[in-house]
DNA sequence: AATTGGTTGCGCCTAATTGCACAAAACCAT
DNA sequence: ATGGTTTTGTGCAATTAGGCGCAACCAATT
């Protein structure tokens, strides 16, 4: 028995598979509402042909992603929709609901504390942390901006291990220590800045001047 | 004369160098304001070791990407840091200040609108658009949201060649529509939807959901 | 002027990723 | 049943990315 060892830049894409067929799910759904009365209903499938034009992927890599995990295609007919979403889901662990946190209740942490994008993507923001004693006790939707001195407490006792960081450059490492320490497992840095973390915590980054530096190299001078 | 086209993957790293290199230069002024009073003040210089340890990318992988454009660096010493920001600004055209367009004025649009991470970075953020008429007129900082009727001119007027795209996923795609019509070249889409466009124009993408579940594939069960 | 210490730039090699092509399998229509 | 069509899963080839090691080079010091 070999650990296969599936490189991130496959994880890195299944995310995206997943978006698009729940998309398709979706488009299928409301397309033929009639179908929603179940039985009989052939189950609506794909192939990576199809999937790959709307994801902009190769359909060879799609099906060589896929395989990592084993077989969940039928040959001649492609995949099953329903079923590969409950693959994929199963794969990125995304059966259950994550807690997750938002640290930092400025503009951007309230954008992220009020986005619907979360729902059926397999989270729940549990709670908003800041320590501006102005922020403290606002309310955010259905949500109540806390002290981060109750953070690590909070954290614990709502089991959570994600958190998003949307505080300021300058604290980011400091707050990111705290997560640490409290049982964060993995984070998703806003602040432009690169954070240190211990090997088993996963971190990923979103800096939109980067992205946007990324771009302009492509573009011409004005 | 070969025309070497430059992997993007390389491209994608430079900002973030430029970024560390930012934060080194801004560490290091901060630290010995004397030096500020210029002359003779020997020219502050940083190692591809260094940078990399800074960052998290191998000192001969560092190397290796910059010398993609030239040698910029010294043997024995390693590279000017202000030197490599101007070429690294070159490089990726941030030698002029670039006018971007925020199209959806929700939470996120909003709070990309408020967001001070774009000074000192190449970016001004111009103008802010969306269609909802309770929107149009309000202010948000500098900026009031203007309706999207006027974006096309709007765009064109003020040499606007980028867009943060911030609208509804239903309406990413027309929206995308238009702002390519209107001459735009780069998009930045936070809708969570693969947008298409013709070939010329470059697309990034942030989703925050996507970028969770890539997470959550490396976290425990619980 | 020569020596030392340190660091780049680059050739070469290895590893990782992607693309290709096809046998095998399943469906469908007759 | 059977033949034709479709599409997967995968071995192999090609391409791309990354790591290693060192000659060449520069600055500093003696």
């Amino acid at each position: 028995m070999s650990i296969k060892i599936v490189p991130d830049i496959i994880i890195g894409r299944l995310p995206i598979y997943l978006r698009a067929l729940q998309s398709m799910k979706k488009g299928h759904e409301t397309a033929s509402p009639e179908n929603q009365k179940e039985e009989m209903v052939k189950p609506m499938t794909t192939s990576s042909q199809e999937l790959g034009e709307s994801v902009g992927i190769s359909a060879a890599q799609i099906r060589k992603d896929l395989s990592q995990f084993g077989g969940f295609g039928t040959q001649g007919t492609g995949y099953k929709i329903d079923e590969l979403i409950k693959q994929l889901k199963h794969i990125l662990k995304l059966e259950k609901e994550w807690s997750v946190a938002v640290v930092g209740a400025g503009d951007m942490g309230h954008a992220l504390s009020r986005y619907q994008g979360f729902k059926d993507r397999g989270f729940t923001i549990r709670a908003v942390f800041d320590n501006n004693p102005e922020l403290i006790g606002k309310k955010i939707g259905d949500l109540t901006v806390q002290s981060m001195e109750n953070m690590a407490d909070e954290l614990k006792k709502t089991n959570t291990s994600i958190a998003m960081l949307t505080v300021p450059a300058s604290a980011a490492q400091e707050v990111t220590d705290q997560l640490v320490k409290a049982g964060v497992k993995a984070i998703l840095n806003y602040a432009p800045i690169i954070i240190y973390v211990p090997e088993h915590v996963v971190v990923q980054y979103i800096d939109p001047s980067i992205h946007l530096q990324r771009m302009t190299y492509y573009l011409d001078e004005n």
